[in-house]
DNA sequence: ACTCAAATCAACAAAAATCAACATTTTCGT
DNA sequence: ACGAAAATGTTGATTTTTGTTGATTTGAGT
């Protein structure tokens, strides 16, 4: 067993997919070598391999998710960490749909004794294998874009539990109308989830304080003093009155 | 107890991992005393050695369920490209729990068009998010060894559906009692979408059919005429009166 | 189909780590 | 202080891991 089979399987699993140069770079050994101590964990399935790169088995390979996953990943993942970190063991949380929420489920799996609910299919079985969690999956109908469930009885579920946190995300934030999401459904299931949950989680990388989307937006629900906002650069002064009252911590 | 144990568990528990050299300088001894004082440590389980150094036990290790799917992997893989190929675009599925059910999710990411049922997380978060299926998960309550839905919901989710074909699996073969599962619960799942399809199919590899264990088990529904068993090798022909009228398919 | 660059593989030599045996030092009870 | 037992350091043979080289395969683009 070698001593660097840890760190190929975290750095694969985390992104996806890296290349086998890469990992060379990123561990300081010939590219020969982590063909060699890689061979054995393809062969277990850990993982698989292609021309010129590894790729995690357990995540999913659909083009326009992966694309989402791997935008400002290193952000997300630097974020995802630090809400995994707070969150802490045998916490209860409920998460909401979005690729920055889809790294905190894969940072969470270190922790144990968790109680979840989700709607989201990635979160729910990302988490619901690791002995010892709780997982609850809130709703039946998933939509296709990213598998995340918005039914009656996603609420019906959500409305049932009472977590200790929330950990929401937005498509963008705005500095007077805040964090802003496309989609009515989501709104709805965020304010669900914070109704039901003492303390929000925020998790939005810097790229979202610069958006300049035109779609038509909505706002989440107005985050209570002392929610946390999580996120990997100190955002700009122009948002400093919207963040006011809340606990901000940077990530890196 | 020799005086260098508790600096070493402290040191390699923190770090996760770190060299026999490091040790030894951090503690000012030989690296060849590092090796004799930490040898009880590793056979008493605290540690594990790998070449060059020592690595904590504490942190990671692979859930059962990723484990159970590595198991006979090139079998399961060749199943499932069978049962995918089986089953085509535009098709509606139920697929019950198991790895081998992972393992066809998989190989149906190639198909369009799915309507699929399940009360599987894992099946789910798989084909939920490819572009134009239509996803249902059955349950809430995931149990954590396979983040799977056994609770009254998922007998309703599964109830309401009508579809082509069902997709089951089982822990073993027995030439009498046929196929048998550990759980009631998973049996009534396999019953309940049995009753609500046309066909179903039974995805067994060839391990299953010469399992030695004597643990208490479960007969699956028993299969209609017509109905598809799809493995990876010939079974033995003591199996021949069980698979009567069955339409048994070998995949490669 | 063909070409070229990049990635892979196989084999070998160099380097690093391990092990076993022995010499030396330390510890501890008397 | 003395001797036995335990712990540590040292040495050299052995094993494992690693980097390099060159031949081969793969994949993308024309």
């Amino acid at each position: 067993m070698s001593k660097y089979k840890a760190q190929i399987l975290q750095a694969v699993d985390m992104r996806g997919t890296v290349s086998v140069i890469e990992l060379s770079r990123m561990l300081g050994v010939s590219d020969q070598t982590i063909r060699r101590v890689s061979q054995p964990l393809v062969e277990s399935g850990a993982l698989s391999k292609v021309h010129g790169a590894l790729v995690s088995n357990r995540m999913p390979t659909d083009p326009p998710f992966l694309e989402r996953m791997n935008l400002n990943r290193e952000a997300k993942v630097a974020i995802a960490r630090a809400a995994a970190e707070l969150i802490g063991d045998n916490a209860s949380v409920a998460i909401d749909t979005g690729s920055t929420s889809g790294f905190v489920a894969q940072a969470l799996r270190a922790r144990k004794g968790l109680t979840v609910v989700t709607n989201s299919a990635f979160v729910a079985s990302t988490l619901a294998i690791i002995p010892g969690n709780k997982v609850s999956m809130a709703g039946t109908q998933l939509r296709d874009h990213d598998g995340a469930a918005f039914d009656r009885s996603a609420f019906e579920v959500i409305e049932r539990m009472r977590v200790d946190y929330v950990l929401l995300s937005a498509s963008m934030v705005d500095a007077e109308a805040g964090f802003l999401v496309h989609e009515q459904c989501e709104v709805d299931i965020a304010n669900a989830m914070m109704k039901n949950a003492k303390r929000a989680i925020m998790a939005v990388d810097h790229s979202k304080f610069e958006t300049q989307d035109r779609r038509p937006a909505l706002r989440q629900p107005e985050l209570k003093p002392g929610d946390i906002v999580i996120t990997d650069r100190a955002p700009p002064p122009a948002f400093a009155d919207l963040l006011q009252g809340l606990d901000l911590r940077i990530a890196s």
